[in-house]
DNA sequence: ATTATACTTAACCAAATGGTTAAATATAAT
DNA sequence: ATTATATTTAACCATTTGGTTAAGTATAAT
């Protein structure tokens, strides 16, 4: 099911905008990740990396489940769907529905 | 050519995050929009929207022409690709490149 | 029991964001 | 020439954001 409503495109866009989140989903991509593991590549305090993995689940885009003394993080794939929606439909809007899809494929 | 530099993103999904600047390209997905057009909608002064415009055009999903006193807004439509592909990248290692495609598409 | 590890919460701070009003600029209309 | 319209710029303000350090909590290791 796509959340698609204006406040959860705030969010989601939002917290894309920050290059640590990114890289943070990035690394989920690959997998679960604890706390210090998404920590490691930052020149970072953890409580920043911490507050950022709170931003990154308060707008759905991530879940955690606790092990021991450590946090696992895990993405939560369908999150960016509105999102990508919205940038689909508005695609199709400019080129006049030539392109069903949101993205161009690569060029080979 | 798609820009796809984390600058380039930050700007990118940053101009998305805020509800009035979607608005603006959706109102000038359907064309051409003066700024007076652009502001009708919303509840806030025309400096506002004057600041967003110029958010939307430093990233550049937007450009502008003058004619007279009116300037004339009209969308960039591949400033968005570089986002697009970066969700779109994404969602490829999420699904294990299951899909091939950014978006679902509606199902039927 | 003590200490170390993993992580969060709290308090703080500087800079960025999104709005305002007032004044300025440029063009058009009378 | 004067006035009206379209829009920007400047100065300001409150809130949010993204970071910090210090202290707190929970679990594991010794």
């Amino acid at each position: 099911m796509v959340k698609y409503n204006a406040e959860h495109l705030n969010d989601v866009f939002s917290v894309l905008s920050d290059p640590t989140r990114r890289t943070i989903i990035e690394q989920l991509s690959k997998g679960e990740r604890s706390v210090r593991e998404l920590a490691q590549p930052f020149d970072m305090s953890l409580p920043a990396i911490s507050k950022h993995l709170k931003v990154l689940e308060n707008a759905g885009l991530v879940t955690h489940r606790k092990e021991g003394r450590y946090r696992y993080y895990a993405i939560q794939p369908d999150a960016m769907d509105g999102a990508c929606e919205w940038i689909s439909t508005l695609k199709q809007l400019w080129t006049k529905f030539e392109g069903m899809f949101c993205c161009k494929q690569k060029k080979q």
